[in-house]
DNA sequence: AATTTATTTTAGACGCATCTAAAAAATATT
DNA sequence: AATATTTTTTAGATGCGTCTAAAATAAATT
């Protein structure tokens, strides 16, 4: 499989946990900041290697063997971001990028000896399942900080939104993976939210809310 | 630069180690398992990036800029190689390709924060040393071992043929970077020896005597 | 239901890295 | 020095992934 292939497929693999539906060109296109038919001429030929279901301006679903594949470019992105940040001190996020790059080094042997490396780690920097070997992942219950009501509290257990603007913030207001975070109040009129963090109290929009999952 | 003009550079660069002369295009052919014309074509573009030194017939060789850029693909393959052998516990017959991959990811903070994780480690798994930050190289003493006479001994310190056949020989003659290599007697009709390493004697031919580098 | 708008696909082009076949230049041989 | 051989370059083609512009289809609107 080439570099681009596996991009496409990883990007579908991702729009299709968000929805039900199959997945348009244009959404793909728009995730991979590319023109729609560029996009179409790679899902031919996905699917004629049977990576894809694809019909004709009826979108995209992934075959047995696309999830699978996906699920082992998935399982590489993470586990390369949770050696860059336990093992090379990267902060979480810096690390998009060059996983991105690494994701696509082909040794299966290689990634098998990192994870055991790694501890057979279940969840990324960010709180994502790293899928095993078979592809298999490890579900974790949680819930959007943005659903809990006052006095209810949490573990931050994982990121929505993993841009790196956004994990600047968290990191300046000190929150990480594992923080305990519990609603102090929450403000009817526009859905943000007092919240205290270890001992110190801060206001959060609720787009902030939205993108912080809590267990 | 893109992944192919770093491979023409660094098999440049190897070349060049080997002699004094310009490197031939066919040199370059040969090494690479590709046709003279790709050849020519490349160093056009190579020429225009001021990475080399390129006359029409005359043979190439790296400008400054091209042997910097040279270099600090190799220090990537070396530290990389490190990495899989020390840390994921890979032999040294087995990393070569997987570096080969590895060697094209671009981030300089990654590869200098891999370099510390190393402990800036001077040597590869093979003994050929690793160049720098800056393009440095810690030149280590060394002689090839057919060239001792009868009494002498050393430590290995390098292998100068990497391919995975030889150093599965090396491995299964018990022969690794450290071992002490005394020669008994040098058999004046073919050239093999007779050496000792560790607590084993054993016989091997010039053509492995002189693929091995003591100190 | 007809028409407008949006989405998706096709057709044809381009850059990159490669190739084959032929031409040009350098080198070796007689 | 002339000729033969080898090396290197050029010319033109191919596959991959991308693009723009235009055509085809689907969805939304009146």
């Amino acid at each position: 499989m080439t570099y681009s292939e596996e991009n496409y497929l990883k990007t579908i693999y991702h729009l299709t946990s968000m929805t039900e539906e199959a997945i348009s060109t244009n959404a793909i296109a728009e995730k991979m900041d590319t023109k729609a038919s560029s996009v179409t001429d790679m899902l031919k030929k996905l699917a004629e290697k049977d990576l894809i279901n694809y019909i004709k301006y009826q979108g995209v679903s992934l075959t047995e063997n696309g999830k699978l594949a996906a699920k082992m470019i998935v399982r590489k992105h993470r586990l390369w971001e949770t050696f860059l940040v336990e093992k090379l001190a990267f902060s979480w996020d810096e690390v998009h990028d060059i996983a991105e790059q690494l994701e696509h080094i082909k040794s299966e042997k290689l990634i098998n000896k990192l994870d055991d490396f790694l501890g057979n780690p279940t969840e990324d920097p960010h709180g994502d399942p790293i899928p095993d070997a078979d592809g298999r992942i490890v579900k974790i219950e949680k819930r959007l900080l943005s659903e809990l009501e006052d006095n209810q509290s949490g573990i931050c257990v994982g990121v929505k939104d993993t841009s790196s603007d956004f994990l600047k913030y968290l990191d300046k207001q000190e929150i990480a993976l594992g923080s305990e975070i519990a609603i102090l109040e929450k403000e009817t009129f526009d859905n943000s939210f007092k919240i205290r963090v270890g001992n110190k109290e801060i206001m959060i929009s609720n787009k902030i809310a939205s993108n912080l999952y809590i267990q």
